[in-house]
RNA sequence: GCGCCUGUAGCUCAACCGGAUAGAGCAACAGCCUUCUAAGCCGUAGGUUGCAGGUUCGAUUCCUGCCAGGCGCGCCA
């Protein structure tokens, strides 16, 4: 395997610490990593092994570093080395062969910055998964698109993503679905009801119970025992809110290789399966808990459950399989699902919750050690909450009162690519405040049009230049070594380290990355766009810049791809 | 009370998983449209990185303790 020119000089200088370490018969390691310096003046390349190494030969780092470099064979693209501040090794690398990346990416197009690995390792992302019981928040939303951005950018570094819904249709939950519902359709009816503050509220439900109405008989669920009827109506429900929320999504641009049912695996006998393998590992025991913490339980009754000794791996108190009327937790389906998971043979899991689900991972991880020995698999993302206003104004959010906001009341407002892009420039970690009237506003408050204004001005040239009978040269006959203006390099170097960073966003699971560097590529863009002129300017010049615009426009386009975001030609 | 996340410029956020002078955008102030889209460019100003210790040659980053905000804490999911 050929190595890049990066790793080749990483090695160089590795040979040369082990080397040295060894002749000073000193056991320890020192690894070196190159980083890229912030400062110009300090090279293309870092690398600060100098001064760890230092500490080991207790010599001073700048004379580490002189030997070093001394014993170092450096490839031949190395211009020079220096040492600079305490002991970095600074290294410059031979000037002008950047500009080749341009012809790279004009043929490799929607592929740069990608990897195809023929042994793509299969990974399992599960995301979303909102309950079937009402319509997506915002919240979801944001877990929703970082997810399809993360399966998207790992595939575009070589991975088999499969994308997975987990559907909560089995539980409590489910049953309080279809008694509401069937309270509406009885208010439809002209009956009188009471719709108690445990019922869901919210228009939808009755939209759901006119749409049973509309299909069938009154008369035939009034006949059914509560039971039967409990049963019908929660599918029936459960069917009509999926169908709303994958339309919803779809309209997000966001489609599933999978839809997995929770009430399959209790129906399937699997989770009782899980159950008994559990008892036959010794991992189970019954017991009681203590009271929790924190929380006024005014009629708590110490019982004795089925509990996981999910201590032994890590978590802070056992967990219970079983309620106390002998049907499963939402838990021990739970752990079924990602046993299932692994039978179905992926390597990877990566699950993205929402943060009020947080307390979960510890168990859910612990869990999952006991079964498989492997230790923090699932990867679960945590996506902290978002905060919408409007003018800065807090929205009043209630369940109850069913005001709340939905993702699709959103969408209709302020539009796909800018609810994508915005929710994609904050790391998980960070609560994202949400402005809507900020999201509609086409101006500097909103990155999304920053970066397709990039990419509709090179269009715009180029429509331009079509105008005026301009011939574009074959990719092979330009030169691009002329361009040198400040914004070029600049924006030829930031081309250059698209997939460098799509590399650590895939490894940190940080797709956010990309909305960052889109942004910033974009700034080199204009910035660029401003100071030098295309069209008219000398042949050469004139083609080089040609290039440099098509290549620009190609990583741009292909960053709002990976975001799920258009890149119009025009605006 | 305990666990997890967060705290960086007036505001919203970066800082390449310990590096060099902590960077952008917005807001403020000052400039740039007879030339390919001004949804743009360019300059100035703005900092005790929540506080206090510790580890290290070196800390926004790691550790400990506080402070503030968010999320969560049996038989809901």
């Amino acid at each position: 395997m050929q190595l890049s020119l990066k790793q080749q000089i990483s090695q160089a200088l590795q040979d040369a610490v082990d080397h040295l370490l060894a002749s000073n018969q000193i056991e320890a390691q020192a690894e070196v990593v190159l980083s890229r310096p912030k400062i110009r003046e300090h090279g293309d390349y870092s690398c600060n092994v100098a001064m760890p190494l230092a500490a080991l030969l207790k010599q001073n780092p700048r004379q580490v570093a002189t030997s070093l470099i001394a014993q170092s064979q450096f490839p031949a693209d190395v211009a020079k080395t220096d040492i600079a501040g305490p002991g970095f090794i600074n290294i410059t690398l031979k000037a002008g062969g950047e500009s080749d990346v341009l012809k790279t990416i004009l043929s490799q197009a929607g592929q740069y910055g990608c990897i195809s690995n023929e042994a793509g390792q299969p990974v399992c992302l599960e995301f979303v998964s909102a309950n079937p019981t009402g319509p997506m928040h915002v919240g979801h939303g944001r877990g929703a698109v970082v997810g399809d951005s993360l399966a998207n950018l790992l595939a575009a570094r070589g991975y088999a993503v499969h994308k997975e819904y987990y559907i909560n249709d089995a539980g409590a939950q489910i049953g309080v679905l279809a008694n509401s519902v069937w309270l509406r359709m009885q208010e439809l009816q002209g009956l009188s009801i009471t719709f108690p503050d445990s019922a869901y509220p919210g228009q939808y439900i009755i939209d759901i119970a006119t749409s049973i109405l509309a299909d069938e008989d009154f008369a035939s669920f009034e006949a059914m025992d509560d039971e039967t009827r409990q049963k019908e109506l929660g599918q029936r429900a459960v069917n009509e809110n999926m169908a709303m929320i994958r339309k919803d999504l779809a309209t997000i641009g966001i489609e599933f290789h999978q839809y997995f049912s929770e009430k399959t695996l209790h129906e399937s006998g699997r989770v009782n399966q899980l159950i008994e393998k559990l008892q036959n590992q010794g991992l189970i025991y019954k017991g009681c808990l203590p009271p929790p913490k924190g929380k006024e339980i005014e009629d708590y009754q110490p019982t004795e459950q089925l509990l996981f000794r999910t201590t032994d791996f890590g978590d802070d108190v056992d967990r219970p399989l079983q309620k106390q009327d002998g049907t499963a937790t939402y838990f021990a389906a739970d752990i079924a699902y990602h046993d299932d998971k692994v039978s179905r043979g992926y390597p990877y899991m990566i699950d993205i919750w929402g943060a009020d689900h947080g307390g979960y991972v510890t168990r859910v991880q612990s869990a999952m050690k006991a079964l498989t020995g492997l230790d923090k698999q699932p990867e679960i993302l945590l996506v902290q909450m978002v905060n919408l206003t409007r003018d800065g104004q807090p929205f009043k959010m209630s369940k109850r009162a069913g005001t709340f906001v939905t993702l699709n009341e959103i969408v209709e407002e302020v539009g796909k690519d800018a609810v994508r892009f915005n929710f994609m420039t904050r790391r998980v970690e960070s609560q994202l405040d949400f402005d809507l009237e900020a999201a509609k506003q086409k101006n500097d408050e909103n990155p999304v049009y920053y970066v397709q204004y990039a990419h509709a001005r090179v269009n715009a040239v180029l429509r331009k230049a079509k105008e005026e009978g301009i011939n574009i040269a074959e990719i092979a006959d330009v030169d691009t070594s002329i361009l040198r203006s400040k914004e070029e390099l600049k924006l030829i170097k930031m081309l250059l380290s698209y997939p460098e960073m799509l590399a650590t966003a895939a490894e940190r699971r940080e797709p956010y990355r990309i909305a960052l560097f889109a942004m910033k590529l974009a700034a080199a863009f204009h910035s660029f766009y401003h100071h030098n002129r295309v069209i008219g300017v000398e042949e050469n010049l004139m083609q080089a810049r040609l290039l440099l615009l098509k290549a620009s426009a190609q990583v741009i386009k292909n960053a709002l791809a990976l975001l799920g975001v258009s890149a119009p030609e025009q605006m």
